[in-house]
This record gives structure tokens, C-alpha cells and sequence, in this order.
DNA sequence: GACAAGATAGTAATTATTCTCATCTAATAA
DNA sequence: TTATTAGATGAGAATAATTACTATCTTGTC
């Protein structure tokens, strides 16, 4: 139920294409597809500025004023889960923080969002093959591994999901 | 003003080490060196669990109890603009969504927090070099790029900082 | 077209964070 | 030490982000 794991949709498709691609995702998940959810996942291929929800509510709201803030969140929530859409790095809620001075990067767990240190002596040197837009300074890397932590991984009661 | 730029505190460092290092930075920053800021670093570099600003809260009222989660929210972000802790991964202040599918990671500008794409064939593989802690399966790897954006690296009109 | 499962709009409630302001305290000089 | 003062604190109000609740309305199926 993740990104990698399924056709991967093409930055070059158009809009059809996609909005094809994301009712046979609703329809093999048992969601239907609803004119929200079809304006909302259309403002989501259309933005290039990694909007949040509600930004995305100011631009969904044009096409369907009566559409509510909370349906906007539910289905984030819900396209988040079936992997139709990513969040730039994993959201924890609040702000998360560290005294730990030394260079090292972490591992998030995607399930209960724990975050463990991987020492930066683990991890291969990063380095850029091409230039990065348009005068952007880069200070630092960040690496982030996600994935499942033991607890999250293992006794799978089926639940969630 | 970076934590990449001045001394490194070493993980080995006794508390006693550390608390002077922190009492130097504050002179330095011209930071009265306050009891409730002592104890909230110390809660800090004791925190092993990348803890968000509400726990701190709660473990720094054991020692101060009366102190205020305002007083909590200000130095946290004090201590963050003087590169005395760090936070993990960039806080947006709320989720950030894309539709893109395609592998790839983000630039984060730590100024403005825009976010710019980067194309997964623009960085060089990651490879672990050792084994992750007790059974954290990864699923991927995402690189952020911190630094500064064009326009927050321009202009500086000296004013925040 | 009728039904059932699930979705929606509107609103209230929570959680996260910032702001305001009347005191209080750390750092400095006498 | 004490006086001074810039800046910090605590308490609570205000704002922002997110979730929950519920009566009604749609989608997908028969």
C-alpha cells in the first residue's frame, strides 16, 4: 500500500491519464470517488509548492465552495495512507528536538513516527550529480530512513489498514 | 551561528562539561544564563527520545514546577536560532503534501521553509555502512538538503538574527 | 430506481504554538 | 554588596492546526 510498490505514475502524464490512474486506485480500495476527492487529488498534481491542507482548501474551495476543511484533512488522511500522495518529510505533529551536537541523521518510523539516531559514520557520503535551482545554498544533508521500527513491524494484529 | 561552525560538543562529555559550554555559548549570544534555561538544556542533552516541547514541559516541571510551557516554547526557540540544539527534520508548522510519485527528495530552506524538488538522479546512492538498531526495517531513504533559498540567502537586510 | 456503506458540510472540541503584560532576575558597574 | 536595567519569567488570553461529531447526502451495486 505504498508508492514503491505500485505502477508509478509518470511526471509526463497528463491529467486524464492520472485522474484514470487514481479511480482504479479508489476503486481497488473500496473508496468511492467522489467529486471532492477528484478536485482535491487535482489540486494536489497541480501544485509544484508542496501546499498544505489548508492551502489546498483556499484552491479546492474555487472549484467547490461549499467544501469544508474537514473533508479536505479526511482525505489527505486517507489518500496519505493508500500512498496516492506523500508528505515532505514525516510530519510528527509538533516540533521535535535534540541537544545531540554531532553529525548524525535518524530513522522515522511511518507507523508510530519514533525517531531513533543513525550515527552519520553509517551512511554514505552524499553527493550531488548536478546542480541544484537556481542558487540554493545547501548548509547540510539530512537523511532520513523510513521505514517500520521492530515494535511497529512485528505483532501485526491486524488492525489499522 | 550553526552548530557546524563551533566547537562540537562530544557525545562523551560529562553534563558539568557541557553545562559550561552552554553557560560560554549564552555569554557569547548575550544570553542571561537563567536557572530555567540551565534546566531545560539539561533536559535536553539527558533526552535520548527526540522529545517535542509539551514533554520537555512535563520533565522540566519535575525540577521547576512552576515554570511555564511558554517559557518552554520561547527558549526552545531561542536555543534553536543559536544552534544550541537542533530539531529533527525541518517543522513546517503543518503537513506538507505533493502528488509527485516519482522518486525523489526536497531542498528545505531553513529561513522561509520553502521546499524545492530534487530529482532522486540528482544525488548520489545512499549506502549504510553498518546495521540499523534492533530491527528497523527500511523502506527508503529521504535526503533533505538544508540551507538557503535564493531569496533568503540575497538580500539580507540584517534584520531578524 | 432503491438500498447500504460510506462521504459530506457545518460546527464544536482539541492540540500546538504564539502573544501580552505585569513582575522578577541575571549581569554589570559603583 | 547594592542599584540599575535589559531582558526573562509566569499566567493566561489568543491564534493556528487538526480532529471529532452528527444529521444529511452520494456513490456503487442490484
Amino acid at each position: 500500500m505504498h508508492p514503491q510498490r505500485r505502477a508509478r505514475i509518470q511526471p509526463d502524464m497528463d491529467f486524464g491519464t492520472r485522474l484514470e490512474w487514481f479511480r482504479n486506485e479508489c476503486a481497488a480500495a473500496g473508496l468511492p470517488c467522489t467529486h471532492q476527492r477528484e478536485v482535491l487529488y487535482r489540486a494536489l498534481v497541480e501544485a509544484t509548492d508542496h501546499p498544505s491542507p489548508e492551502m489546498l482548501y483556499e484552491r479546492v474551495k474555487r472549484k467547490i465552495p461549499s467544501i469544508s476543511l474537514g473533508t479536505v484533512y479526511r482525505n489527505i488522511k486517507i489518500f496519505l495512507d493508500h500512498g496516492l500522495i506523500g508528505e515532505v518529510s514525516l510530519h510528527h505533529g509538533s516540533l521535535r528536538l535534540e541537544a545531540n551536537n554531532e553529525p548524525h541523521h535518524h530513522l522515522v518510523c511511518r507507523q508510530c513516527r519514533k525517531v531513533f539516531d543513525l550515527p552519520a559514520s553509517g551512511v554514505h557520503a552524499i553527493r550531488l550529480r548536478r546542480a541544484l535551482p537556481e542558487g540554493f545554498q545547501v548548509e547540510r544533508f539530512v537523511v532520513e530512513a523510513h521505514g517500520l521500527c521492530q515494535e511497529c513491524a512485528a505483532p501485526k494484529k491486524r488492525r489499522s489498514n
